[in-house]
DNA sequence: TAGTATAGTGTCCAATCGACACTTTGTCAA
DNA sequence: TTGACAAAGTGTCGATTGGACACTATACTA
C-alpha cells in the first residue's frame, strides 16, 4: 500500500519570472536557450538547484546571474512538476516571481545555457519553452492581483518616485488608465508614503514631489493587521 | 559561472495540511510517525512523490490514504526546501492544503509510516516533526485569509447546509463570532447560494432551510470577474 | 397552551470608491 | 515681461459596502 517506489532521478529547477516596467510597458525578462531541449526557444530564466542551497537563495542567484541586479520584491509563486514537462527526465520547477524597480533594467550579457536575454512586452510574448507559458500566465495573474490588494506595487518603482511614476507603473501592469485624483487619494491614504523635500522634473513642466515608501509606517500598520500579508 | 553541480540525491515529498471543522473547532489531521526520523512525533500527513505521478495527484493520493475521503478543496500551498530540513538528505516538500466538509471526519486506520492519525484542535497542537510547524502556520494563515476573501468557505460544509452551520464554520476558522444578520446578508449577497426546499432540524427547535453552493452561478460571476480567483 | 430554542429579518451610520474639471507652478520662447 | 505650454496638484457628490444593533416567527414539547 504505502511502499515507496524511490524515484530513479529527480532534479529541481528554480525559475524566476522577472517583471519590470519599461517605457510604460510591463515587461518580462526572457532568455533564449542555447542548448537542447528547446534550443533557440525563449524561456523563463532559471537553473538547477544546487546542493546546500536554499530555494530562495537559488532564486536570488539566478536573478543576479541574469540581471546583475537585486530584486525589490521576490516571492515564491508555485511549483510545477507534471511528469513529462521536461524531456530530460523528472524535473520539478520551483518558481518565483520578482520585481525590479523601473530604471535599472539594462540587459547584461547572459551566461551559461542562455544564448541571449531580452525584455519582452507581456502582450507580445513568443512561444515559450517547456510549460513556461503556463508559469508566466500564473505569475502575471498573481502580480495583477497583488498590485491591487497589497503594497507590492512599490517594488516597481525606484526608492524615490513621483506619484505620477507610481501611477504609470500601476497602469502598465493592470492595462488600464486610472483616475489621477482617486489614485492619489488611495495611495496616500494607505499611510505608508513619506513625502521628501526633493522634486523631479518630468520634461519641461512643473516639477513633481518625490515620495518614498516608509518601511516603518508599513510595519506599524501591518502589526495592527491593517494591511494584507499576502 | 553557471556550471551546474548536479545534486547527489534529491527527493520530493508531498505533504497535505488537512483542515476540517469538528465540534465547532477548526482541526487539522496529523499522523504520528512510526519510523525515524522524528519517530513518535506528530507530523503533517504526506509521502514521497512517485515516478510518473503529478504533484496534485500525489496530494490526492496521500489524502485518500490518510482519510479515505475526497477533499472538497485542494490547492498547492508552497514548497519548503531548506537544506537540512530533513536529516535523511535533501528533500523538497511540496505542500498542499485541503478542506474536508464537516461531518465525514472519521479517522481511519493509518497505513505506512504513520503509527496513528488523529485530529487536533489548531489551538492545541503538539510540537511537530521536521519544519511542519512552519508549514502548518503558513497553511492556517492562508486558510483564514482565503476564507474572508474567496469562496473556499463552502468547502468546510456539506453539500447542503444551513446558514447557521456555515456561519459556525467561519467562526471556527476565524476564531471570532460574527453577527448573524450581517453574515447572512453578505453570504446571500454573493449570489452563489441556492435555497433548496428542504429543511434541517438542529435540536428541538424551528427547522432551518438548507442551501447549496451553486457552481453555475459561481461560474457566471467569475467570468465577469466579480469573484476572486485566488 | 405556555414555554423554549433556534430561524429569520431591517435600519442607521461611517467608510470607501468611482466619476468628474479646474487651478497652480515652473519653464521657455516670443 | 508675459503669454503659452505642460504636467502637478487638488475636492465634491452619490452609490455601495459593511459594521453595530434587537426583535418577531416558527416548530416542537411538556
Amino acid at each position: 500500500m504505502s511502499y515507496n517506489r524511490r524515484m530513479a532521478s529527480l532534479r529541481a529547477a528554480v525559475d524566476v519570472v522577472i517583471f519590470a516596467v519599461r517605457e510604460r510597458r510591463l515587461s518580462v525578462l526572457l532568455v533564449k536557450r542555447g542548448v537542447p531541449p528547446f534550443r533557440g526557444r525563449w524561456a523563463i530564466p532559471g537553473g538547477f538547484l544546487r546542493e546546500d542551497e536554499g530555494l530562495e537563495a537559488a532564486a536570488r542567484r539566478e536573478l543576479n546571474e541574469e540581471t546583475g541586479l537585486t530584486a525589490s520584491f521576490l516571492e515564491q509563486l508555485a511549483t510545477f512538476g507534471a511528469p513529462g514537462r521536461d524531456p530530460r527526465g523528472r524535473v520539478l520547477s520551483v518558481c518565483y516571481f520578482a520585481l525590479l524597480p523601473a530604471g535599472n533594467t539594462a540587459v547584461p550579457a547572459p551566461g551559461g545555457d542562455a544564448a541571449q536575454a531580452a525584455w519582452f512586452d507581456v502582450r507580445k510574448l513568443p512561444d515559450l519553452a517547456f510549460d513556461h507559458g503556463d508559469i508566466f500566465e500564473y505569475a502575471l495573474q498573481r502580480l495583477r492581483w497583488k498590485l491591487e490588494w497589497t503594497t507590492v506595487g512599490f517594488g516597481l518603482v525606484p526608492k524615490r518616485f513621483t506619484l505620477t511614476e507610481l501611477q504609470q507603473a500601476f497602469e502598465a501592469v493592470l492595462g488600464r488608465a486610472a483616475d489621477k485624483r482617486n489614485f492619489r487619494r488611495k495611495v496616500l491614504g494607505l499611510g505608508v508614503l513619506a513625502a521628501t523635500r526633493e522634486q523631479k522634473r518630468e520634461g519641461l513642466a512643473r516639477p513633481a514631489r518625490l515620495y518614498e515608501f516608509s518601511a516603518q509606517r508599513f510595519e506599524k500598520l501591518r502589526e495592527r493587521g491593517v494591511l494584507f500579508p499576502f
